[in-house]
DNA sequence: CGTTCGATGCACT
DNA sequence: GTGCATCGAACGT
């Protein structure tokens, strides 16, 4: 079953609890990709420092501002592509990055997408449990890029699901990666999973 | 195990 | 011009 919007209508803190193990699916024309929601982290609001709307609106921030259960898909440091699931109400600047998954279907698309990157020109395959793991690299496997943005993840090749997947032990952590922000314990983690980017709990 | 650092594009100031 | 919500390699312990 696809998570409805009011599911994303939500405090930012709860959609990102409830997001483990909800399983992410695009569906290509290259094929379908899938994999279980392991790592999350929340951002939210302009009194954050670590969220994109803390200096208020711009264009690039615009779909934090927009309605929720969209994708907010911006570019990194140049060359990664980061996805996040809109939360709250329109208006309130809030979202959940998806850090990482735990790959269920397409891997062998996955590993091609991977193979792919420049810098992994000449090296081996990554093995079935990193394919996913960090928000660059599981944008590069499941092929979403900048098109992707503002998407409704409601409908369309872009879509969170419901599978019903048991009650993963959830541990909550400091959010890695940033500069400002640190002092929030805004990112969850499946305990000790493997596919989670960084420091396992 | 840990820390450091270069690659790379673009929004923002 | 500056600084990233990263990745992976190259080192040191």
């Amino acid at each position: 079953m696809i998570l409805p919007v009011d599911f994303y209508r939500r405090p930012t803190l709860e959609v990102a609890r409830d997001l483990i193990g909800k399983v992410l699916v695009y569906r290509a024309k290259q094929g379908v990709t899938a994999g279980a929601i392991v790592e999350v982290e929340a951002y939210i609001g302009e009194d954050d420092p670590a969220c994109h709307a803390a200096a208020g609106p711009t264009e690039r921030n615009a779909p934090l501002y927009g309605p929720p259960g969209r994708a907010y898909v911006y570019l990194n440091y140049g060359l990664h592509d980061m996805m996040n699931a809109v939360t709250e109400e329109e208006g309130h600047p809030a979202a959940v990055l998806i850090r990482a998954l735990e790959p269920l279907e397409g891997l062998p698309l996955m590993r091609r997408r991977r193979s792919r990157a420049p810098w992994r020109k000449g090296k081996p395959p990554v093995s079935d449990h990193e394919l996913c793991r960090g928000p660059g690299n599981l944008c590069r496997a499941m092929g979403i890029t900048l098109a992707d943005n503002t998407r409704p993840l409601t409908r369309g090749p872009l879509t969170i699901h419901d599978r019903g997947i048991t009650h993963p032990e959830i541990v909550w952590s400091q959010r890695i990666g940033i500069r400002v922000g640190t002092e929030h314990h805004w990112r969850a983690t499946v305990r000790d999973h493997r596919s989670v980017s960084g420091k396992r709990y």
